[in-house]
DNA sequence: AATCGTGTTTCAAATAGTGAAACTGCCTTG
DNA sequence: CAAGGCAGTTTCACTATTTGAAACACGATT
C-alpha cells in the first residue's frame, strides 16, 4: 500500500524495483522481487540488468543476490548537501540540542512519508547515515503532522489518502476525522505535539519551517519522553523551536550558493 | 571526461542526469543542465519532470531551481545498510582507528572512482574533508590502488581508461605505466601505499578486502600525516590492516541476513 | 535420467521516447 | 509602449525501445 504511484514510463518502473529492493532490507534474490512485481519475468530481468549496469543495484556473484547500489550512496551525499535543508540547518540543530538537552530532529516530506534529515542527541554522539534516511509516518509525528498543517489542501488529501492509521499506541490519532481536527489546531497555534501518538512514552513538539510565501520546506522537532518531561515542559519550548525553525527559514532564504563551486576536494586515501 | 557510459536507454539516461545535477554541487536551473547535455530541450524537459515526479529531483519554484531529491537520502540509507560493507565493517573500522589513533577509511568502487563508505576519525583529527558519500580518483588514493590491484585485467583497464592522470603533487603517479608498476607491486606484497600522491604531506597504506575467492568487497587504509609519522611507520601496520581487512571479509562471508527482517522501525518524532 | 526451480534469451507487437519547432509568458530594451 | 529576447513548456509525426509470452539453458534435486 501507499505506493508511489508509477506511470512515469520506464524510469518510473526502474526506480519502483529499486523501492521494492529497499524494502526487503537485506540482499535479494531475483525470483523474491518478481513474485512481488507486477512485471513479467524477462521485463524485470532487464530492469535488473540496467540497474545494476548503472550502478544503482549491486550484485553478489556469490550469493546471487541484489541490494542497492553503491552508487546512491553518493548521490544521496550530493542530495544532502545541495538540495536540502539539512547542511544550512545544521548549526541551528545543534543550538537547539544543546539549549534543550533534548534530541532533535529535521524532516521533509519524502512521498507520504516523513524522511529524517538530521538528528542530533544532546547527549550522545552523531552517526552518519545510520539516522538521516530514516522514514517514519505522517499522522502521528510532530514533525509529520506540523508539517502537513501548512501544506495545501490538495497536498494534505494526498498524503492522508496514504496513511495506514494504523494504532500503535492508545494516543494514536487513528483516523481522518481526528487528524484534520488536530491539523487545524496545529496550523492556529502554530506548533504541534506529539502526544505517545507513535511510541509509548515518548513525546514532542514540532514547528514547520516555512518560507515568507507560507512554503513548507521541513519541521523541526524536539523529542523526550514522559520520564523525563511533561506536555507542559514541552509546550514551554514552543517559542524557542517556533523561533529556530523561523531562522532556519531565514538562512535558507538568504543563502546563495557560490556562483561558481571552487571547493577544492580534499579526500583521504 | 569519465563519463558513466550511456546506452542502457531512457533508464541511463535519467541517471546521467541525475549524476549532471549532482555534479554542480548546488541548485541548478534547467537551462544550466540543458547545455551540459546532449539532448534537446523536450527530451531533457521531459527528463526533469518524470525525476522530479518520482521524488529523485526537487524543484524550488521560488527560485526556479532543481536539487536532487529526498527520496534518494531514504534510497541510500538503505543501500548503506543491506548491501554495502560498511554496517558489517563498522567495529574493525573503530578498532582500528582506535589502536593506530589515526584515521581509518572503508571504501569500495562505484564505477572508476573510490567512494567511500565510512571514516573513523582517531583522536587528533587530520585536517581533512572526507565522509560516506565523497569521492575520490582511484589511481593516486591508497584504497583506490589497493583495490585495482586485485581487479580482473578487463575491470582494471576499464577503471584505467578513465582515470585523468592529473598530477595532484610532485608524487602523483600521472601515467597508465606507473600506476601497472605499482599495481604490480602491491598485487604481490598484499598491501599498498599512498606516498602523499594524492595531498601533500598525506601518507596511507591500504589493503584490499576480499572474498576467499579472491573478488574485491572493497578497500581499507589507514592515513597519516608526514609531520606524524614516516612511510615507514605506516608500513609496519601492514599486517594489522591486512588482518582487519581479512576479518572483515570473513564476518562479510559469514554474515546472514535474518531470515525475516522483524525490526520494529523505532523512530523520533 | 527425469524433474524442478532459477535465471536468461528471443521476437513480433505494442508502447514509449525523440526532437524539431512552435508557443507562452515574463523580463529587458529601444 | 511595443519589440525582442530568454527560459520554460507543449505539440506531434517519426522511431526506437520496451514489452511479455514463450522457449531455452543449467544446476540442483529426486
Amino acid at each position: 500500500m501507499a505506493e508511489r504511484q508509477a506511470g512515469d514510463g520506464t524510469v518510473g518502473k526502474a526506480l519502483e524495483v529499486l523501492d521494492m529492493v529497499a524494502a526487503f532490507e537485506r540482499p535479494v534474490r531475483f525470483s523474491e522481487v518478481l513474485e512481488d512485481s507486477p512485471y513479467p519475468k524477462g521485463t524485470l530481468y532487464r530492469l535488473f540488468q540496467t540497474l545494476t549496469n548503472q550502478g544503482m543495484l549491486s550484485y553478489d556473484p556469490d550469493r546471487q543476490t541484489y541490494g542497492l547500489g553503491v552508487r546512491l550512496v553518493r548521490l544521496a551525499h550530493a542530495a544532502w548537501q545541495q538540495s536540502s535543508l539539512a547542511p544550512i540547518a545544521r548549526s541551528y540543530v545543534e543550538a537547539l540540542s544543546q539549549s534543550t538537552g533534548e534530541t532533535v530532529h529535521l524532516a521533509q516530506f519524502d512521498h507520504a512519508q516523513v524522511l529524517y534529515l538530521d538528528k542530533r542527541n544532546a547527549l550522545k554522539p552523531i552517526e552518519m547515515y545510520s539516522q538521516a534516511g530514516k522514514v517514519g509516518p505522517a499522522y502521528c509525528t510532530g514533525v509529520g503532522k506540523a508539517m502537513m498543517a501548512f501544506l495545501d489542501e490538495e497536498e494534505v488529501a494526498r498524503i492522508i489518502s496514504q496513511q495506514s492509521f494504523h494504532r500503535f499506541t492508545e494516543h494514536t490519532l487513528t483516523s481522518e476525522d481526528e487528524l484534520r481536527h488536530d491539523l487545524a489546531d496545529i496550523r492556529s497555534k502554530g506548533f504541534g505535539m506529539d502526544r505517545e501518538e507513535h511510541e509509548p512514552g515518548i513525546i514532542c513538539i514540532a514547528a514547520p519551517i516555512l518560507t515568507p510565501g507560507g512554503r513548507v520546506l521541513g519541521g523541526l522537532s524536539v523529542t523526550s519522553t514522559t520520564a523525563q518531561k511533561s506536555l507542559a515542559d514541552l509546550e514551554a519550548l514552543a517559542p524557542q523551536v517556533q523561533a529556530t525553525a523561523q531562522n532556519i527559514a531565514v538562512e535558507a532564504q538568504n543563502w546563495h550558493f557560490p556562483d561558481q563551486a571552487t571547493d577544492t576536494i580534499r579526500t583521504g586515501t
